[in-house]
RNA sequence: GGGCGAUUAGCUCAGGGGCCAGAGCGCCUCCCUUACAAGGAGGAUGUCGCAGGUUCGAAUCCUGCAUCGCCCA
């Protein structure tokens, strides 16, 4: 009942009706709507945390590749969205652990079972939250297929890959200094440590020599590492401490006595130039450990606190034991003094906490030879970033990367496929678990305790989702992905490793396109955060609510997903990144109101004049069509290039603005309202304007489908009544339709410029009109004086047009036509428009406007006479170039003409 | 310390050698005209961060500087 529509769009009763039609109807499928021929397009979801709630990140995130695929989809590409969530390892464990400790337990407690026991049922009941919410923003993936990455299928390609890996020599076991995170007690990769600027001291601590020839003075940020001390290093050619190397020194309080050695670690110009070494808590000092076989000496233990080795502190927490200690080597005379320095301290990105670096055995990836091949991906061309210039940081990352430890001491995880044997001490790696050690066949097999990495299994997203390690179909159908689109903060922890993941399983990339989109900022500019409460909620500007943001309660009606998703890829440029508020929706709701409103207004006109059948192109171009149709249709045309253009260069904004310039301010500011004529006066022409509107406004829902799903789909729903149909058709979906293509036959050359010539007239009609307080229903009468008659005749055919859009009860045009008495002037271009008023005039306001215009022209005839005046521009400026200034200049000058004897006759 | 990005209208941003530098929001004037006041019509608004350079020609390319932001060490 289209007549019935509500005035204003009310996003909340579509929106569910339409998602939910499309989810029954299977059109989020893999393959949906596909033509047959056409290649396959895909996207594997970055997976969200199974632990997250959806942000304004995410929505981003989504809106992108759902406006990807859902073009892709409409061209007829083969397109599978790949959804699923990530089970996000130390996250996880560390909500169900608080979730046992308020209930008074502990997970140790529990035990390892069990434990694990309850973090499924945690994910059953709360997990995943987030995907549900996806379905809100419209997102069009094949729900069928969603995928964990702890799901049996993709656990065992986690254990394949652990296998091949390791038996191709590229995973081992080792005993490293690794990042520990005292909180969480698990080892962390490099890039998991954040390192935040701090105040600090460097402390000067004395070291006796052992011969009683006198001391040594040693630099340190971490003065209670000192327990833990195995040498003094001092710069081999450092002439101060020369004669020292060999000596030995003794360590304040616990008396150990430790060698003086000569290492290119100690550098003379840093502090005293010589430092302490302490091999067990430091990444260098165990580099110098090695050279000089040291001992290591473990003074802080894995939670945190200080070991046996630190004498009478043993079990004060680290930075307690600091304190005291300083005050103890104050008083001892052992602290000589300090300077405050900033420095780069490493913190657990989840924990926050400060890394304590140990020396401890993991497991590890050998990276070199599958960072080798993962550069020659993007080096050969083979794997392209939008925008190009994250190929550098990735290239970057890949070519310093070190070995990735990917065993962390938790529980929730994929635990490492390594069983170890209690008779001959090997270890066996496999798949399944096996019922005998490899090596001596002995059935004492214990599984290693660790689990991995949750990046580990993420780098196989794209192929383990998709059924790998089996022959799946769907691998062969859809691998490898097409676009991944994700932020720039997870290049080195996921889109590197999928690459290098990718390469080593199948031998293939995992995606040849990598969109890296701008990170989300309030608007202050500062990045949205939970803990800074500075974000916008998704679903309360979808939904409505009220919620936090800037400490202020901040309540939005609810503007529904299309009205976000809109100003979201409106703001989405090249990469930058999106300054938000929560005004700036508006700019969406406003433009799904009009759309809304649009559609109301052609859907109750077309309703009344209902087609058999929609109307083709070449039906279209067949018709009787005035030139305001000649021209609407030339502008489709170019809105089609324009966003399919737009999209296949991932220019978003670009998009966005194309289809809204198009719907906007071509056809609803000017040929609807001229169309409305037609209505009125029926027939022919009001036949003829409604097969041009319904073909242009189906065309339009189409080009703006991908962007703004719901609104578009519903209106598309409720033409087809007036197009020979029945809404909601099955199997008859917007969704599923094909995308736009220009049509030759509806183009129209020359159409851009007379409508434009057409169009200033009638905005200097309504100026003059404006100028002199009219209201636009009183119509005027115009006079345009031409500069010849060929003009006159040209626009002699537009009289009609020009009359209605600028309500002109009479217009005549004649070369040279004569100013009637009592009217004013306005100068278009080379035309004059005389408006007849009668003295109602205060013509101030045009005379300055006249004035300013003749002086901006004046200023650009200038200029363009200087440059053809120089000999240099004329002679070296591509002929064209020179040519059109000419003509440029020409045309000036005969408008500045125009506004001078219209100025003179004031 | 190294790398990258940004700096254009009051605000948020397009424009990446050649028309008189654009859009949205905001602002001013008029209009509740039978699609839409979440709207329509009209209008005002710029040392294109600074300084050099290349070029017939620079907001646009190069160099340096400043400020802000992100990443790496």
């Amino acid at each position: 009942m289209p007549l019935d529509l509500p005035k204003s769009y009310e996003a909340k009763t579509i929106e569910a009706e339409v998602y939910q039609r499309w989810e029954q109807s299977g059109c989020f499928a893999g393959g949906a709507g596909k033509v047959a021929g056409k290649p396959h397009y895909s996207i594997a979801i970055p997976p969200p945390n199974v632990t997250g709630v959806l942000h304004m990140g995410h929505a981003l995130n989504n809106t992108l590749q759902d406006t990807l695929i859902r073009w892709r989809r409409m061209q007829g590409y083969d397109t599978l969205w790949q959804p699923g969530t990530d089970h996000a390892g130390i996250a996880t464990e560390s909500v169900v652990v608080k979730q046992i400790q308020a209930a008074g337990g502990t997970r140790d407690g529990l035990g390892r079972a069990e434990f694990l026991k309850r973090v499924w049922a945690w994910k059953e009941e709360s997990g995943g939250i987030i995907v549900r919410q996806l379905r809100k923003l419209g997102a069009s993936c094949d729900w069928s297929r969603e995928r964990f990455t702890m799901d049996e299928g993709l656990s065992r390609a986690v254990r394949t890959q652990f296998k091949n890996l390791f038996d191709a020599g590229l995973i081992y076991k080792g005993t490293r200094m690794v990042n520990w995170c005292p909180v969480q007690k698990t080892a962390l990769s490099d890039d998991e440590v954040d390192y935040i600027e701090k105040n600090g001291h460097l402390w000067q601590l004395r070291y006796e020599i052992e011969d009683g020839s006198g001391h040594i003075v040693v630099e340190t940020t971490r003065p209670e590492t000192f327990f833990g001390d195995t040498a003094v290093a001092v710069n081999p050619a450092d002439e101060r401490y020369k004669h020292l190397i060999g000596k030995r020194v003794r360590l304040p309080i616990v008396g150990r006595l430790i060698p003086i050695v000569g290492d290119e670690h100690a550098d003379p110009a840093k502090g005293s130039g010589a430092v302490k070494i302490t091999p067990a808590h430091d990444p260098n000092d165990y580099e110098v450990g090695k050279r000089h076989s040291l001992s290591l000496v473990r003074c802080i233990g894995f939670d945190g606190t200080m070991t046996a080795e630190a004498a009478h502190f043993a079990g004060q927490e680290r930075f307690a034991c600091r304190k005291a200690l300083l005050k103890e080597l104050e008083a001892s005379g052992m602290l000589l003094g300090s300077t405050e320095i900033v420095h780069a301290v490493g913190h657990g990105e989840r924990s926050g906490a400060p890394i304590e670096p140990m020396v401890t055995e993991q497991w590890f990836v050998k990276m070199g030879p599958l960072a080798e091949r993962a550069l020659r991906e993007t080096r050969e061309g083979r794997v392209a970033f939008h925008p190009e210039r994250w190929a550098k940081v990735y290239g970057h990352w890949l070519e310093n990367v070190k070995d990735w430890c990917i065993s962390r001491q938790i529980w929730w995880g994929h635990r490492i496929p390594a069983w170890t044997c209690a008779d001959c001490g090997t270890v066996t790696v496999a798949v399944d678990a096996p019922a005998a050690c490899a090596h001596c066949g002995s059935a004492k097999l214990k599984q290693d305790d660790d689990v991995l990495d949750t990046w580990f299994s993420s780098a196989l997203w794209p192929f383990s989702t998709l059924g790998w390690p089996d022959a799946d179909p769907a691998l062969a159908r859809w691998f490898p992905t097409s676009t991944l689109v994700t932020d720039r903060g997870i290049i080195y922890f996921w889109v590197a490793r999928m690459v290098m993941a990718s390469l080593f399983a199948l031998d293939r990339k995992p995606f040849s396109d990598v969109y890296i989109h701008g990170t989300v900022l309030d608007e202050r500019g500062d990045k949205m955060s939970k803990s800074k409460g500075n974000g916008i909620d998704p679903l309360v500007m979808i939904e409505g609510g009220t919620q936090r943001y800037l400490g202020k309660d901040y309540t939005c009606p609810g503007y529904g997903a299309d009205a976000m998703r809109y100003t979201l890829l409106d703001m989405t440029t090249e990469g930058q990144d999106l300054k938000l508020s929560p005004s700036k929706f508006e700019t969406g709701r406003n433009f799904a109101n009009k759309v809304w409103n649009a559609g109301r207004f052609l859907l109750m006109n077309l309703d009344e004049r209902r087609l058999p059948a929609p109307p083709t192109a070449a039906q279209v171009a067949a018709l009787p069509l005035g030139f305001p149709e000649r021209w609407i249709l030339d502008r489709l045309q170019g809105a089609i290039a324009d966003c399919t253009a737009a999209l296949e260069a991932f220019r978003y904004n670009d998009y966005a603005n194309g289809a809204y310039r198009f719907f906007r301010d071509d056809l609803c500011d000017w040929y609807v309202e001229w169309a409305k004529r037609a209505f009125k006066a029926g027939g022919a022409e009001a036949a003829s304007a409604a097969q041009v509107l319904a073909y242009c406004f189906d065309a339009v829902l189409r080009l703006l489908h991908p962007g703004m799903p719901f609104i578009t789909e519903h209106l598309w729903q409720l033409l087809q009544p007036c197009v020979g149909g029945t809404p909601w058709t099955p199997g008859r979906f917007l969704m599923l339709s094909p995308w736009p293509e220009p049509q030759a036959c509806l183009a129209s050359a020359g159409a851009q410029a007379r409508m434009g010539g057409l169009q200033e007239v009638v905005t200097a009609v309504r100026n003059v009109r404006n100028l002199v307080s009219l209201a636009d229903g009183v119509a005027l009468e115009a006079v345009v004086a031409t500069p010849d008659a060929a003009s006159a005749a040209a626009l002699e055919q537009d009289r009609a047009f020009l009359c209605d859009r600028g309500n002109l009860s009479a217009c005549t045009m004649g070369a040279g036509a004569a100013k009637p008495a009592g009217s004013v002037t306005t100068v278009v271009g080379a035309l004059k428009v005389h408006i007849p008023l009668n003295g109602l005039v205060d013509l101030a306001k045009l005379k300055d406007q006249l004035a300013k215009r003749a002086a901006t022209l004046e200023k650009s005839i200038a200029g363009k006479q200087g440059r053809l005046g120089n000999a240099d521009y004329v002679a070296r400026a591509p002929a064209a170039q020179v040519a059109e200034t000419r003509e440029l200049m020409a045309k000036e000058q005969v408008e500045l003409g125009n506004l001078k004897d219209t100025l003179a006759g004031l």
